[in-house]
DNA sequence: TCTTTATATTCTCTTGTGAGAATATAGCTG
DNA sequence: CAGCTATATTCTCACAAGAGAATATAAAGA
């Protein structure tokens, strides 16, 4: 019951969807996916917590950069399902057409540094 | 992604989850469900509306008693696909196990018309 | 029509959750 | 090690959500 409650909480936010579905695409850092989503950087960790927490996404450390990817499911049977129906789903969602259409422009060289 | 966030949202409580499960072994009027959840009937109540404005229950008003039931998940699509996911998600889990088991020993008989 | 009974709604309280500011940490580079 | 930078954690606040008591509503029967 536990682990199947927290995978449907962590889809259960709007932001935390829009990652999954950004995530499909490439692998993010906090810093991009922070711009792409324009809410404040702890947000986004907070976030990412949950998500990791409930089998999702995961991440490998790159020198500064933590890269987040999402997994193939194995920790968690109903994770792995959302996973795979989210391939599809919300495809045709305007909103989520528009995000991953200015994921292309987002690179981390231009968002960091400053 | 709205749509979506609400199916989530209404599976992301425990209780409402049990009551999903219940409803696939019989159709249960809101005394059963209290009796068997253990809570207070405004309680389920609201519960029920919450599933019910994801598409995942319907009613039946019948006399008093209102009969509740999945529904066939027509009205949404993540409806219908978390439905039939949940037909075999949780069955070994031991918690559920024992509200199904009481199930039987549950009719409204028993409980209303005091 | 008056009661009774099953369910819905309202109200209040408590807890959970998402947000950002401030701060801490980790890992690079000089 | 000193300073910088990407990320994590902490703190506080505003609002959502779950709980039950009290009340309203709807449908049956006397």
């Amino acid at each position: 019951m536990k682990p199947f409650v927290k995978v449907m909480k962590a889809l259960s936010d709007p932001n935390r969807v829009r990652i999954i579905k950004m995530l499909q695409h490439k692998t993010m850092c906090v810093c991009e996916l922070q711009a792409a989503l324009g809410i404040a950087q702890p947000s986004v960790s907070k976030h990412l917590k949950i998500l990791e927490d409930a089998g999702l996404v995961g991440y490998k450390k790159d020198g500064l950069w933590v890269n987040y990817h999402l997994t193939d499911g194995e920790s968690s049977p109903y994770a792995a399902s959302l996973l795979g129906n989210l391939r599809h789903w919300l495809e045709h969602d305007p909103e989520i057409r528009d995000l991953v259409k200015r994921l292309s422009s987002i690179s981390r060289e231009d968002i960091c540094k400053k």
